[in-house]
Order: C-alpha cells, then sequence, then structure tokens
RNA sequence: GGCGCGGUAGCCAAGUGGUAAGGCAGAGGUCUGCAAAACCUUUAUUCACCGGUUCGAAUCCGGUCCGCGCCUCCA
C-alpha cells in the first residue's frame, strides 16, 4: 500500500510522492520564542518528528527548513519588560526550545532558520508584491490586499461573501481596505526594533516569514507543509497568498495539520491551571519517554487527551515494550528456527508499516507490535520461540523503534555502577542458595532504592534500571 | 452564523458495509521461597440518540443531542 496522506487543501486521502520521487521538500511551522514550549505544541512537534521518521524510513531523503520566530508582538512586549534585546530575550528560549526537543527525541531538521535573519529577503518580496499590485500601504505599513488573490480560502474553505455573523472582526486597529487584508510590514513605532527597508522602517508581519524562507530554501513549489489546526487560518491562507502571487505556481503540495491537545478533557489554558510546559511535566516524576509515547501514540488527526493517568499507562506500555526487549536479548533459547514465528514477526512487521502509511496511524501500528509481542512471549513460555528467531525479533523491534524512539532509557545520574550490581546480585544469589531469603530480599530492596528492579528468571537474573 | 474535527468498555484508543484491534487499570488463575516478568481466563450482544437504505451498518443516508477547534499574528 503506498504511503498517504491526508491533505487539508483537497480534505482527502492522497497518495504521496515527493516532486522529484527522491527528496522530500518539507515546511513546518515552529515556535514563537517568546516563553518555554508548551506541551500542545509539543503534540504537534512530536507529529512532525514521526512525520520525518516515516519518510526516512520509506527511503526518501529529506530536506526539513523549520523556522524560529524570533521577532513578534509578545517578544518585543516581554523583551522591553526584562530590559533585554530581542536577541538576548529569544536566544534564552531557543535554546530552552532545543534542548526540550532533544530531551523528547525530536530529530533535527536539516535547516533551522531565524526570521531575524531574512529581513531583507522578506523586503524584497514584498517590494515584488507591491509591483503586481497586491499590496497597499497605510499609515507606513504594508498590507495584502486580499481581493488581488481570487483563490484565497481555497486553504481554509472559509467564505469571503458576506459577514462574518457572530465572529470577531478587526476593524479599527489599522486602517484596512478589507478586514481580512493582512500585514506585510509593519512601520516603525517607538521603541520597537526596525529594519530599513524600501517601504520605511519597519517590522515584518508573521505570515512573510513563512513564505520567504520557505521558498529560499526549498524552491517555489515545496511538498509537505505542516502546523497546527490553528494555523490553517488565516496563517497558512495567508501563506499560500503570499506565496503565489509571487510566483504563479503552487506553494505547497500537501497540508498536513494536527489537531489539538486536550488537558484532562478540557482546554489547555493558563487560567484553567492545566497549562504544562515538559519542564513542568518531567519535574512531577515523569519520563521523557512517557511523554514522547503519549504524544505520538495517538494519530495526529484526533485531538488527543493528555491526561495524568495516560501518562502512567503510556509509562507501563513502554515496560512492557522494554521488558520484551530484554527477554529477546538475555533469553536463552532452543536452537533452531521456528518458521512459524519468523513469519509472525514479518507479519508484524508489514502491518506496523501499513499503519504507518495510513496516514501515520500510530495507534494501529502499535496493535501490531503488541500483537507480535503476545504471541512471541507465548511461544518463548511454551518453548516454540527458537534461537534463531530473536533475529526478526530483534527486526520487528529496531524498525518500531526507528519510529517511536522510546526503548532506550534516558540515562540517569546513577550512584551505583553495573559493578557493584553485578556484585550484589551475586551476594543475592549466595544467600538464595544457602536459603537465606531474609538477606536476598534486602539486597534487593537495597539495589531498588539505587534504582536497579531485579527478576528472578529461569534462565537466571535479569535486571535494569528504572 | 460559516468552516472543520470528534462522540467506541473504568480510562486512552483502532476499526469507514460482513458480524467489536491494541494499551492501561480491575478481578480470578498458572508459574515463583517471595516478588517481578510472562501467560491464560474475565471486563462493550454493543459502538451518543432517533429514523432510513441493505441479506447484513460502529461503518452509508437523513435528523437530533453533546464536546472541541478556527473565523484578529494561538501548535
Amino acid at each position: 500500500m503506498p504511503l498517504r496522506f491526508h491533505n487539508t487543501l483537497t480534505q482527502q486521502l492522497e497518495d504521496f510522492q515527493p516532486l522529484d520521487g527522491k527528496t522530500v521538500r518539507m515546511y513546518t511551522c515552529g515556535p514563537t520564542v517568546y516563553s518555554y514550549v508548551h506541551i500542545g505544541n509539543f503534540r504537534t512537534f512530536t507529529f512532525q518528528d514521526i512525520l520525518r521518521r516515516t519518510l526516512r524510513a520509506r527511503g526518501f531523503t529529506l530536506d526539513h527548513v523549520m523556522n524560529i520566530t524570533d521577532v513578534e508582538d509578545k517578544i518585543i512586549r516581554n523583551a522591553v519588560q526584562h530590559n533585554q534585546s530581542i536577541q538576548q530575550y529569544t536566544a534564552q528560549y531557543t535554546e530552552a526550545f532545543l534542548a526540550d526537543s532533544a530531551t523528547l527525541r525530536l530529530q533535527r531538521p536539516e535547516r533551522l532558520v531565524f526570521a531575524t535573519e531574512h529581513i531583507t529577503e522578506m523586503a524584497e518580496a514584498i517590494e515584488k508584491l507591491s509591483a503586481s499590485n497586491h499590496t497597499y500601504e497605510s499609515d507606513g505599513s504594508v498590507y495584502f490586499r486580499i481581493g488581488s488573490f481570487p483563490s484565497y480560502g481555497r486553504l481554509s474553505k472559509i467564505n469571503l461573501d458576506g459577514n462574518i455573523a457572530g465572529a470577531r472582526v478587526d476593524v479599527d486597529e489599522y486602517e484596512k481596505d478589507d478586514a481580512r487584508d493582512f500585514v506585510l510590514w509593519k512601520a516603525r513605532k517607538p521603541g520597537e526594533p526596525a529594519w530599513p527597508a524600501s517601504c520605511g522602517e519597519g517590522r515584518p508581519g508573521w505570515h512573510i516569514e513563512c513564505s520567504v524562507m520557505a521558498m529560499k530554501y526549498l524552491g517555489e513549489t515545496i511538498d509537505i507543509h505542516t502546523g497546527g489546526v490553528d494555523l490553517v487560518f488565516p496563517h497558512h491562507e495567508n501563506e499560500i497568498a503570499q506565496s503565489e502571487a509571487l510566483t504563479g505556481k503552487q506553494f505547497v503540495r500537501y497540508w498536513l495539520h494536527a489537531e489539538h491537545l486536550m488537558v484532562e478533557g478540557q482546554k489547555m489554558s493558563k487560567s484553567l491551571g492545566n497549562f504544562y510546559t515538559l519542564r513542568n511535566i518531567l519535574e512531577k516524576g515523569y519520563s521523557p519517554e512517557a511523554v514522547r509515547y503519549l504524544l505520538a501514540s495517538s494519530p495526529y488527526r484526533k485531538q488527543l487527551n493528555f491526561t495524568f493517568d495516560g501518562l502512567k499507562g503510556a509509562a507501563a506500555s513502554i515496560d512492557r515494550l522494554r521488558n520484551f526487549e530484554l527477554r529477546v536479548s538475555g533469553g536463552v533459547f532452543p536452537d533452531g528456527e521456528n518458521p512459524e514465528m519468523s513469519a509472525r514477526a514479518a507479519q508484524a512487521l508489514t502491518a506496523f508499516d501499513a499503519a504507518l502509511d495510513d496516514d501515520l496511524n500510530t495507534a494501529d501500528a502499535l496493535a501490531a507490535v503488541f500483537e507480535y509481542i503476545r504471541d512471541a512471549n507465548t511461544a518463548m513460555d511454551s518453548g516454540a520461540f527458537l534461537s534463531a528467531n530473536t533475529a526478526s525479533a530483534r527486526a520487528l523491534l529496531s524498525r518500531f523503534d526507528s519510529i517511536f524512539d522510546v526503548l532506550k532509557p534516558t540515562a540517569a545520574e546513577s550512584s551505583i555502577s553495573d559493578e557493584q550490581i553485578e556484585s550484589l546480585i551475586a551476594d543475592r544469589s549466595k544467600a538464595k542458595k544457602s536459603r537465606d531469603f531474609d538477606r536476598a530480599d534486602q539486597i534487593r530492596a537495597e539495589l531498588l532504592d539505587s534504582g536497579v528492579v531485579i527478576e528472578d528468571t529461569r534462565d537466571g537474573v535479569r535486571w535494569k534500571r528504572k
């Protein structure tokens, strides 16, 4: 089955193929670095990571660009409050974002690009748009006239005719011809950072940065563009208008949008007290892998209900996967190969890939892995799993982890070395042999205090760090 | 008002015409010095509700109710 994605533009599942058949040119909307990125943002970024990894697993080369928005109203306001330049102010949150992303094992895009490093290109783009009558100037600011772009609204299916009853429409803040016209260049205001441009000193609007940076690095037509659903309108709609008004070519072939995350069944908001950053959650003692698993386990087009029960469940699921991996790598199996078990693993691998190919159905992909694990465990218990079957089991786990990336525990500072652990386990085995179970249990408790779990199996003692 | 996503067991969640995946949690059991791990059994005659189409519907159609998002630079 071919790789298929749901395209927001057509609202249909479509077979995916990059324009040149080989390299996927992908642009993902990154964070605005005015504060710590929250867990809802990371739902979207985790989806982008699963997308990246799946594309690579299908053999495509990736050219993935993510922007960092480092000039914007909130940034300016906060920087002024902290008596810092916007560069100083954004640097710390860019750092934090990259660190958090690494904690969640999000692969770095091929290029991270910063808005403030592309002001010249943005000003040039605005100049071209003005030359072709897509803009107008008002009080020193430059606006894009959506009336000049007939297919405006195609992505978001927004109705441009008539009033938007019930909607809040800003009509007075700027002198706009149409309420939905958007700003390309904001005239300089006292105390704000500004750059010189032919249309006057000022700073770029938000939408223009993505168009300019995407096309600079990826070309006029790119394969995939992603973001959260809230970006469909107006951000992505505006990107299309600007870009296609500039080039006359289709800007993006596949638009993919991640649904939002809810927290305990409610919209995440500061006033409800359910607003979390990754750091907030890790401070409560949850592992980064559990967070990653929870964010990745639900398909991206469904709202995800983030709960602490769900996090505990995610951690338990990871334990099950890791226990199986330990059993495969540390178990002693009879010689030979059971062809049925090898076929079972191959079937699971196929099902895993097929689920991901189907618009990244991660829940279905996980089911394929868990079903295999149950069958393999059963076979191990009955002696039907043979030594040569470990290869196909490992192949499946490896494929799984190339996408989900949760098997390897995050290294924690440990007070105890592997040698000390082995030595204590040897002591405990001696104690057990002489039926001194009190001593044996005491050693087990000591190890547990140091974060080491030991388990007695048929094939000897196995241990893992918690 | 417009556009969009969704309502499946205690919780999370797959399944888009053929007779309800998977994970977590719970109960009982096997194994074990104990524990853990693992396995087995068990937990939705039923998929928000009502009507229709069909041999057959969680899946298609119509209607109703409910949740959420967007409709001003919020993932």
